[in-house]
DNA sequence: GAGTCAATATAGACAGCGTCAATATTTTGA
DNA sequence: TCAAAATATTGACGCTGTCTATATTGACTC
């Protein structure tokens, strides 16, 4: 279906997708024009809007592909747990991998992982995207009650604790605190006695 | 010193920042142009260049100020459990001092939180930035160690953790997040479950 | 006081941006 | 076959940050 050499593209909608995201990668946000984006992929700056209607549509559909990502992430590694049949009591290990999920992610792709939060740039309002994000939070809660069945403490509470230190940890970093981006001899054991500490709380 | 109708201003540089702090409270960082600060300080598009070199040192100017404005609020806070005569077992309320100044500055000026943030807009190694943002972390740290002083944890893992998590929920809020941004009813036993959930570690 | 120099403000230009309107081309389907 | 819908182009508008050249003012020295 897609062509070459003609005035119609093929499949521009889907060029423009894999383009912008290229450019996220390698400029950050801001290198996410339509207009660069339509000369990269090699059409007319006006091209895009009959794919997407103006940037933001854009930029919230590129915030959706990654969030069904980082939930498809979380999913595998669930389902990795599932069949090491994970004893009861390690029940925590099904809740790190959300905080580690979502951390991997933002170190791994730092841009893709700002714009997730950049509430000027994208519709958070978007059903596509309220969808995959209520999922993510969802499947929390669910591993959350799982794993504290008579505790004493609010489910929603832990889970948007346990969000809410994770997302701050890689946001923060990503803006240069606590120490240089790229010292990952730092992170590890760090993310790894932040996670054991909050943790605690589920005895 | 401040003059009018003349070609100096007398105190532009006064000037631009508290119409860029007023713009930036009602439109959000993308209402803080550098043609539209000088437009409201009634100066040529070209004025402001003498005071801040570019718009980067402007908001690096704000996100410094605003920094100061928490550091002071926090040391209030401090000053008045002082006046107390806070008992050692409630250390606790010192540390809770840091997450709630947070927050609160965060839910008051949204738009002036998210700025800090910003590493795509401000300079995070501007010395004066650095300095202020250091006083705060140290000042958490401090407390952190004199409220658990022979705890087996890792202090700064517990005040990156703090940060982190007071940081991420603001920041998540602010994007629409957990819940409608204007639902006080949620935030305020939230955020208090929130806290002691979290400060429980430090028994 | 006169003269000089730095500080400060202005005006104009440039390229880039998002978006809109008018137009052109291609595909689809009746 | 032919009209309508989908898709792409070109050009324009006002906005942006920043640069250059120019003008005005204030402060300091003689």
């Amino acid at each position: 279906m897609v062509k070459s050499n003609t005035f119609h593209h093929g499949d521009l909608k889907r060029a423009l997708y894999d383009v912008a995201l290229s450019l996220l990668d390698q400029h950050g946000v801001s290198g996410v024009t339509i207009r660069a984006v339509a000369r990269a992929a090699g059409v007319s700056h006006s091209a895009p809007v009959n794919h997407y209607k103006d940037r933001r549509a854009l930029l919230t559909a590129i915030a959706q592909g990654q969030f069904e990502f980082i939930l498809n992430e979380i999913e595998t590694s669930l389902n990795k747990l599932d069949k090491l049949g994970i004893a009861p009591t390690e029940q925590k290990d099904r809740i790190k991998v959300f905080a580690n999920a979502i951390m991997d992610f933002g170190f791994s792709y730092p841009h893709r992982y700002q714009l997730l939060w950049r509430a000027d740039l994208i519709d958070h309002e978007d059903p596509a995207l309220l969808v995959v994000m209520d999922k993510v939070y969802d499947k929390l809660c669910f591993e959350i009650e799982r794993g504290m069945p008579d505790a004493n403490v609010d489910k929603d509470t832990v889970a948007v604790a346990l969000w809410s230190m994770a997302h701050g940890y890689v946001d923060m970093r990503l803006s240069g605190m606590f120490s240089p981006l790229d010292d990952t001899v730092i992170d590890k054991p760090r993310r790894y006695a932040m996670l054991e500490l909050f943790l605690t709380v589920l005895t």
